[in-house]
DNA sequence: GCTATTGTTCTGTTAAATAGAACTATGATT
DNA sequence: AATCATAGTTCTATTTAACAGAACAATAGC
């Protein structure tokens, strides 16, 4: 399978009616093509083109290896502009892993207007808490809190929240006492399920300038749920204590479901970031894909 | 339609499922793989190969691409295969020019004999007195008397013969005063069409120990025909004198239809050579359809 | 955390591709 | 038949690309 580039030749040559028109279309002197053609012929130990300075005649061997140099062309044609298309097709599979926290509320709505807009997409939306192998299980993107310490993938920052501590009102108004002793190991936890028992959190004054210290807070969980919309429903039933993005705390906060549980301080921004190993010149699929999770998360605040 | 070597490679590489096993496959360095690869994909601004150290994986334009890749081989493979076959394959167009006084005692009966033996190939033989040029009318062989003086062309002796000249018993007796007072312009004289009415001939002693000198003789045509076995016939009838070639003088002698005019002198030696444009190494078709010219010429003695 | 293996990048080296000139062959023109 | 323009071939010097090997980085298994 090589001797390809003699074969191309070899196609202009014939194409052309001559060497030194091959010549002058491919921007090479007469002696290369000249030379190629050869090294062909005797390579195949077959003669391809009778040739004198006027007049050249295709070999049955030369025609129909002609034949054949023609259908490597029109393949290799195909092969770059199917190429060159899936860089800048909105179309195709794309799969996508994201953690609970983010589906509900960015990620799958990220997707769904990229989806409507582009109905040729096929979206594979995945959750998965862990980091996640992108290659062993074919994920384009993948949408991570936190950013990777070491890796080959390109992370691209698409937005950022904070994680809120809160339970309901009522919860709030019969363990009042706890909270003002700060005994926090006390109360309900709602925790994720991957989480363990002994939970730790550490908040930053809301107004840093007046030089306050970290508040560091120690749980007991004691209620688990995989997803963080079951954690949300919880902690609105009044089960507990639970950690929430701000964006599920908010819309629960103005419906008087949830209220913070101290509203002096609060947790560290969280970054989140679209991951992938399309290096630095994506596909259009999976830049437009980022600028939807950007355009999500904006749009939430 | 440049690339075609990146695009082999890219085959191998997906084919032995790394970089370090193509380079294995292919005897390269594995540095050599990976800037193949890195090149067609900056060529192409796709990335086909999501990869680790570990795993490898086609991204969608990737398996696009590996696919064409793979029809590109088989063509290419193809390609290949029909020529080398066409090297070494006794079928196929066969297309011969030979002269008229060769074509029935010499040519016809070498390829009849060739394609008996070989039912595949398709002879086409074609009666052409003057030089032909042999790619204006794609002819594969010509079989001509005489050397090319100066030619790309390939020249292969396949056999000589020696012109007589003669005529019928009666004539000879009919005109004997002539004969010995050498007055040949009084003399019949049947000539092929092309040439013209004025004829020469010098013949050389069959003894040339004796240091005789070549016989110059003049005629005067005044019959004509186009083939050399029409001439024959006129011959044998009695209706002049005739130059013809030995194999065909031959045959009429030892039915005493013809005898020689002076059977003192002789004719020089025609060399007959096989004319071609395949080079130095040839299809095995022209090898064959040459042994079997040469076979011709020795079976006639 | 350590190690074996893979892929990438860098270096100098080697082989191939190439251009340009000199040469040869051809076919048209006269 | 001689001349001439043009195409193809061959030669040599040069530039370019391919290449190997080492150093490095990253990954996955232990």
């Amino acid at each position: 399978m090589d001797h390809l580039r003699h074969m191309a030749i070899f196609k202009h040559i014939v194409d052309n009616g001559s060497i030194s028109a091959a010549a002058d279309k491919l921007d090479l002197s007469k002696s290369v093509i000249s030379h190629h053609l050869k090294s062909l012929e005797q390579a195949l130990g077959v003669q391809l083109l009778h040739r004198t300075t006027r007049k050249q005649q295709l070999t049955p061997a030369g025609k129909d290896f002609y034949q054949r140099c023609n259908e490597l062309g029109a393949i290799s044609a195909i092969a770059w502009q199917q190429a060159r298309e899936a860089a800048d097709t909105l179309a195709g599979p794309l799969k996508i892993s994201s953690p609970h926290a983010l589906i509900d509320n960015i990620v799958t709505p990220a997707i769904s207007t990229l989806c409507i807009d582009n109905p040729m997409i096929r979206p594979h939306i995945q959750v998965q808490d862990r980091r996640v192998d992108l290659l062993g299980q074919d994920i384009d993107l993948a949408v991570r809190v936190g950013k990777l310490t070491s890796s080959n993938l390109m992370q691209r920052k698409v937005g950022e929240f904070r994680d809120v501590l809160c339970a309901s009102p009522v919860f709030i108004n019969c363990h009042r006492a706890q909270i003002n002793a700060k005994k926090f190991t006390e109360l309900d936890y709602i925790a994720n399920s991957w989480q363990g028992q002994k939970i730790q959190h550490q908040l930053q004054s809301k107004k840093p300038t007046k030089g306050q210290k970290n508040l560091i807070m120690q749980f007991n969980a004691n209620r688990y749920a995989d997803t963080s919309s079951a954690v949300l429903s919880l902690a609105k039933a009044g089960l507990g204590v639970a950690l929430l993005p701000d964006f599920m705390f908010e819309q629960a906060q103005q419906q008087q479901q949830l209220v913070e549980l101290i509203s002096s301080h609060q947790c560290e921004l969280n970054s989140v970031y679209a991951v992938h190993d399309f290096g630095r010149e994506q596909p259009l699929l999976i830049k437009r894909t980022i600028d939807a999770l950007i355009t999500s998360f904006q749009a939430r605040q």
